[in-house]
DNA sequence: CCCTGTGAACCTGTTCACAGCG
DNA sequence: CGCTGTGAACAGGTTCACAGGG
């Protein structure tokens, strides 16, 4: 594995190609070749293929790739070749939605916990999981073998929250509330910021015209 | 408004910076330098005065920027100067939380109609809003005077959804579902997928060691 | 001929460094 | 002197074009 040097959009469109080849190999699909996979996601060819090698060589020239074997390797990439627990911080509305969202175990994440600090909350289950007081957080980052926490909290909480998790030895934060976090070094933190993706598309449409 | 070769990262980091405007014109700051600006955004100084002068000249050497005009400014350039109305489609656990959501009206998007195909959803109310039927997107539309859509279903109804919204002469769609939509070029598409956010988490903590 | 892998050329975006204004 | 605005240098990514394998 060469760490070094991989441009981040290559890496964000590893999961693009993962889920494609997925599909593709529902499909009985046995080998693609890079145009194939480029024109699907709307992409080049040569992009494909430069993305790929950056991790290695995975292709054979005059056929193309093997699927299923290009599906593991890029599993092993992202590190979802196994089944990845993680936890939720906040229980509001989006924090529901997340517990309850089918994509992420599809893809090899579950939620295994959920934490709050609102009383009412603490106790009540939401699918198989039950809400804990953010309290026990240290506890239960012992108890599964994890590394990643999704916060769904409010702004104002969003540090002290993100303090916590990095005290408790978090190693990476999906952050969906719209704050930019302070962090250690050694914490990956990636946000996902719903309003400033509002914003990013009005641009688009009120300026393409 | 020179709207010809404006880097799309610097149109992402408008939001941030205006973000932050935002609570340094409630803080009650009146003016504030490049320099200020970047270090809470964790961002260089220069590159706060690259972005924001693609779209003009705010600032006064000697002084920096002031707040209010700025603020004004960059929602006018974002295009929420005015209260943008919304519809969205798909009202699942996601759709409902992005109805509930309060970073979308905060920042000047109000989801003012949301449609589903299921028949059990059609006629209820979530907070505000009465769920309909995917067949009166085209009214709505005309109804209020609107162009944009928020796209939360499943991913294979998404490419369907779509065409719908294309056809009732959308001009921008945020799609949460996992799919590459084929879309006119004049629609713009911005997607948020979650799935693969979790996936970029997952490589950036599992290759930084 | 079809396809990959890859240096080299190209393009896009960021940082530097400084002229010039208040 | 502090701060903006900006060309110029630089770095990061993408596309091109082709050598070489099946």
């Amino acid at each position: 594995m060469k760490s070094f040097s991989v441009p981040n959009p290559a890496v964000k469109r590893l999961s693009l190609y993962l889920r494609r080849l997925e599909q593709l190999a529902e499909e009985g699909t046995k080998t693609v070749s890079s145009r194939q996979l480029a024109e699907s996601l709307r992409l080049s060819d040569a992009q494909v293929r430069k993305d790929l090698t950056y991790f290695g060589q995975f292709g054979r020239p005059g056929v193309g790739y093997e699927v299923r074997p290009l599906v593991e390797e890029l599993r092993r990439i992202l590190g979802t070749d196994r089944v990845r627990s993680v936890v939720l911080i906040g229980v509001g509305d989006l924090g529901r939605a997340l517990l309850r969202y089918r994509g992420f175990p599809n893809r090899g994440f579950e939620i295994v916990a959920a934490f709050d600090i609102a009383q009412d909350k603490i106790g009540r289950d939401v699918g198989a999981v039950r809400i804990r007081h953010l309290d026990e957080l240290g506890d239960a980052l012992v108890e599964y073998d994890l590394d990643m926490a999704i916060m769904a909290v409010p702004p104002h909480a969003a540090q002290e929250v993100a303090d916590r998790l990095c005290e408790a030895g978090i190693g990476g934060i999906l952050n969906f509330a719209p704050t930019t976090l302070n962090t250690p070094r050694k914490v990956a933190v990636f946000s996902v910021d719903l309003a400033a993706s509002m914003e990013q598309l009005s641009f688009q449409v009120h300026t393409r015209k």
